[in-house]
DNA sequence: CTGTTAGCGCATTCAG
DNA sequence: CTGAATGCGCTAACAG
């Protein structure tokens, strides 16, 4: 670690000028086959390899691209990472992850530190900030790209565009699996009250209820959090003040987990005594017994298709602020029964 | 994005040199309270903001460290990561991720692009590459640390430490839970015979047999892949040749799940029929019926072990190499018997 | 307490 | 085809 090799050390190797050595190693091709090939040898035999950081600087990029999740645990925000991950590296970038555990302030404190970092762009996943706070925050920044959640400003704002999955189709096609099985009452699992995902899967509902000309039943509508403890409790609760209930939505597969373990402590078969469906079709869902049916998410999509946007806009500017909607799909597995009667 | 405020444009604002602004923004005390307050706030009102870029290359130092992991939307690494993240942000440092999709040679890619951006050090989660190519990728870095490989070097080396968990121990402890109950045929699905922890695991697993006094039999070991598929078609295949056996460790959660789907297809019950100790404790271990008795790996501590390993070694160079290794510890459930006899 | 002078390692004019 | 000069934004000795 004592002194690293520069430019000027290869440079004085060859007996060329630092302009010549630059030129070489940025494959611009002014320079004579023999002197780039000497100035390659030496680079090769010296093991120099360019500083990132000088380069940074006088370029006024760094080919780094903040990425903030609210829990890189959490399978939902890994899968993002990961397809993050995929193009970023595909199209040289590197990816500085900021971890907020769970915390909307910390939102704040990572965007400042990416931009203390210089990032050239930055994707937030899942903002849990308020909106007020949030617009402020990302004003350092040039180039945002959210996902899921949506932002219209509409004044000029950082923000190039997001990536949302369609929970409002997600909702309909997961109740409509049911209803399209006879099933006229159908319990929703909803998740956590304030959850955006949770009201757009909401107006999903109803629209198939409505569709099918059934009803709206309020009670059959329980909030949870969206994890297998909330499913299980909250099944629980629902189950006992609907006991003839014979099918539930779920807000998440975890939610539906839990509520499989509800069935499993209350002597339920599943789908015969209870049908369920889950979201998002975690790994989990086709592991646990009997698998999920469930609503299929592309996480890693979202990540990738996030980061190319990003990055597209990035290497060409001309594109305005650009929007994707990612529409999910019904994975039929055990938990319910198969397609429709129709 | 056109042109962002630098020292100068503050140092001018308050008619004082650079260095004086220098000197407020990192908190040297030689400033007279007036014109700190007075440059304070100037930097205040224009929104300046340090760049970290411009700091790196003058202090040599960029705050940041870079984690390698073979697949970030794997629990295990997800876990890791969490770990690294909580710690590094405590301490200030950031955290530059690198996925390597499962395939080791971009472990060299990645290490190569963290020398490039100047980390100030970096950890590696168990690395899947062979040490002979590890080694010198490593060499340009001057402080590593590595997660779930043990590496001794004799020569002086650029690894500073790492951290383990005690896989002989976990299957000595695995094996025995299963051996107290009074079990004296113990199956073993040991996951990839190449893996490092496959290996110390057996290790383990054959104390425990020998201390009870039991025979190792090689008919009972199955290795296979280290998923929840290729834990359901190793069990089929071991039950197959051994319709007799009664218990079974497994590589970890996720094979132990794969039986859980093989006894569900057979119609076994566990822990009745067969008994089933998984290894790692991931979430989902207590989310499946029945829920998992296992040998709990803190993953996330292994994480932050390891940053404060190597954050300390950055910031006071004096303790050489250092290893830490972490004792699992056996969570009974349902899957197996409860405690034996004793 | 404050300012001057040099770099950090590289890219980018503009000339030869 | 090649080189000299200048600057990216900040820190680190040295002086005053």
């Amino acid at each position: 670690m004592t002194n690293r090799i520069t430019m000027s050390d290869i440079a004085r190797q060859a007996g060329v000028s630092l302009m010549t050595v630059s030129r070489v190693i940025n494959q611009k091709d002014d320079v004579s086959p023999e002197t780039r090939q000497r100035i390659l040898d030496i680079i090769e035999d010296l093991g120099y390899r360019p500083s990132g950081i000088a380069r940074s600087l006088a370029t006024q990029r760094t080919g780094t691209i903040g990425l903030v999740v609210p829990d890189i645990a959490n399978p939902y925000f890994s899968g993002i990472a990961q397809g993050v991950a995929e193009i970023a590296y595909a199209e040289d970038f590197s990816v500085l992850l900021c971890d907020c555990d769970e915390r909307p302030e910390r939102e704040l404190e990572m965007l400042q530190v990416l931009d203390d970092k210089r990032v050239d762009g930055v994707i937030v996943a899942a903002p849990r900030l308020d909106t007020q706070l949030l617009v402020p925050a990302m004003a350092n920044h040039a180039n945002v790209v959210l996902i899921n959640r949506r932002f219209d400003d509409p004044l000029q704002s950082s923000v190039i565009g997001y990536v949302v999955s369609d929970d409002e189709t997600g909702g309909k096609l997961a109740t409509k699996t049911l209803l399209d099985h006879g099933y006229s009452r159908v319990g929703f699992l909803a998740g956590p009250r304030a959850s955006y995902g949770s009201m757009r899967r909401m107006v999903g509902y109803e629209q198939a209820l409505g569709e099918a000309g059934k009803p709206l039943l309020p009670e059959l509508i329980q909030y949870c959090s969206p994890t297998v403890k909330g499913g299980r409790e909250a099944s629980h609760l629902l189950l006992e003040s609907n006991p003839d209930l014979r099918c539930l939505f779920c807000f998440n597969d975890l939610v539906a987990i839990g509520v499989l373990q509800t069935c499993s402590e209350l002597g339920l078969r599943v789908p015969d005594d209870l049908a369920i469906v889950g979201y998002d079709d975690i790994p989990m869902a086709s592991w646990v017994q009997p698998q999920l049916t469930t609503c299929r998410v592309d996480f890693e999509k979202m990540g990738r298709q996030a980061t190319q946007l990003l990055i597209n806009y990035l290497e060409n500017c001309s594109e305005g602020c650009q929007n994707i909607i990612l529409q999910p799909e019904i994975i039929l597995r055990a938990s319910a029964p198969g397609p429709g009667p129709l």
